[in-house]
DNA sequence: CTAGGAGCTAGAGTCAACTCAAGGTCAAGC
DNA sequence: GCTTGACCTTGAGTTGACTCTAGCTCCTAG
């Protein structure tokens, strides 16, 4: 009894992995799969499940900022085979750190733009207007 | 006794806001600046507190997401004048929103890549190879 | 066996958000 | 009053990451 290993065309993978089916041919393209993707006799793209779990992965890199040639990077420390494994390490806890600094200075300038929105809050619920900006004041002053 | 109102050049508002001088610039020609900004006679920008204030909420802004349409719309809000400040919370809510979305999400994203470099981790220090990638492997599968 | 939706390639086009270039002008210190 | 670094404008160029086009071929359901 052999593991049956299910596989996928470009477009399910684009529906599972919510990448376009422009962006899959692209990515390919640009060396981001670690694998030259097997084809049909016809030429067409068949795709298995690690290698939408590389593409999952690959989207949750893209989307904590990590550029395409940081991607790139990884995929190549892959394709190049078992023994590199510490710097593949490196290079995604580094990347852990950058997402942590991200979270962290979004967090910080999420509280700047809550401490304008209470402003207007406290504006527009009581009918004060202290610090809230006018323009014409500002155009007094200058 | 009048408040004195300190005046900034267009390089010492960069350097306070980290935004380029190009990029102030550029700011100014897209709207996304309330007022003129007041020139000497000679015609260079002179920017006071208020100014410098709204950059950095600007960029509080821009650097939580925000696209410059977005900010611009705040703007003309702003550039209306007083009465709108309902609509102008709405926006900053919305974004805040948004803001606190994408947290979420980046954290998501990050379990992922802990998951994987956790694999790594294990293989590195204990020198299992299990749930590592391998590319030749997979192209024994395919 | 055929219709038409899904796939293919190579290369051009798009978009946001700057960034730079050219060719000047302004202003503060010596 | 001159030098020099900061500033000015308009418009073109850049970058990253796709996205779309043209003109095909594939393949599966009826």
């Amino acid at each position: 009894m052999e593991a049956q290993h299910k596989r996928y065309a470009i477009g399910e993978v684009s529906h599972i992995t919510g990448v376009s089916v422009h962006a899959l041919r692209w990515f390919e393209r640009e060396g981001l799969i670690p694998i030259e993707i097997p084809r049909t006799p016809g030429g067409q793209r068949v795709f298995d499940e690690d290698i939408v779990y590389w593409i999952t992965l690959c989207t949750s890199l893209r989307d904590t900022g990590m550029p395409i040639v940081g991607i790139k990077q990884f995929a190549d420390l892959v394709a190049a085979g078992p023994g590199n494994e510490a710097a593949r390490l490196a290079l995604l806890e580094a990347h852990e750190k950058a997402v942590r600094e991200k979270i962290a200075s979004l967090e910080e300038s999420l509280s700047t733009i809550i401490t304008k929105s209470a402003t207007y809050r406290a504006h527009v619920e009581e009918g004060t207007a202290r610090g809230v900006w006018d323009p014409v004041a500002l155009r007094a002053q200058g």
